[in-house]
DNA sequence: CGGTATCCCGTGTGATACTG
DNA sequence: CAGTATCACACGGGATACCG
């Protein structure tokens, strides 16, 4: 890593921040985690996790205004009306920060004979990680990486 | 995203709670962040997050205990003895984590026409984004993707 | 400049009780 | 079961003062 020259970011505007100040604490992320794994109900949440209902409750109350769930009704017998919190598009692309840190805490953080999460391509059931790539298709290394400052094109996503 | 069946994860050994623990507060990441753009003393970072001394200091004291920042001595004047605080490999290794973010930041946080962090291959300036790599090179489409638990091995890093 | 020590305060969290 | 309301508490963060 060499020394790369200043740049005069407007921190105010960092990605970075903006998503650090949603998922940045203690729970976001392993409720999304759940999600991933399949999971959908309030209570599953709640046992997996051993979190409390009333954290829980505004936690997802606060995905769900951020777009990352959507809180959908369905039947179970019916009886009364449930609900079930299904990743939206937002939410499911969240998967770049959950397997980069999953893979980040199982190569520094996890001993060695440790159960552990792995993150396994579903047909052939080998590990995945993470790569750059660009848009022809070039894979690139750490070392090329640059941070810079750009303005967002219009016709990139929202 | 089908539904997954149920793992019998311990969550107690969840790479990502313990990562969370680590860089899930206000501060961690973006530090990490201004490390990435090429900053590495006290007063750099300090000045470009607008941070307090006292959480600064005891943010990188927190880092440093971690591995993810080296503490090195250096000298401005041949005066005084300066330290520094260096990515480790173990927080080089981050970027994963921070371009995952970054990106997903980008996408669905910043609007459109608004300054932003970009992330850009440093030789040919052309953007970068996450994929997911196996062993043979193969890359894999997030569909693909699927959690689950596994003992790490020996022969894997730390 | 590069921190550390102290104080104050807001927020996140868990426990508990309550509601439909 | 699926939440909401309330309370008490610990912790993180900012401001300030101080130190080498």
């Amino acid at each position: 890593m060499k020394k790369q020259t200043a740049l005069p970011l407007d921190r105010d505007y960092c990605p970075l921040l903006k998503a650090a100040s949603i998922l940045g604490d203690r729970w976001a992320l392993m409720i999304i985690r759940e999600s991933f794994f399949g999971y959908r109900r309030f209570d599953d949440f709640k046992q997996n996790l051993h979190i409390s209902k009333s954290v829980l409750s505004n936690k997802l109350k606060l995905l769900v205004e951020h777009d990352i769930f959507a809180k959908i009704p369905y039947q179970t017998d019916k009886q009364r009306e449930r609900f079930e919190y299904q990743l939206t598009p937002k939410g499911q692309d969240l998967y770049k920060v959950l397997i980069g840190l999953i893979e980040w805490g199982n190569d520094h953080l996890v001993p060695a004979g440790q159960k552990t999460v792995a993150i396994l391509s579903a047909h052939n059931k080998k590990p995945l990680h993470t790569r750059l790539q660009d848009a022809t298709g070039q894979l690139h290394e750490l070392a090329d990486i640059r941070l810079a400052i750009h303005r967002k094109e219009e016709k990139e996503k929202d």
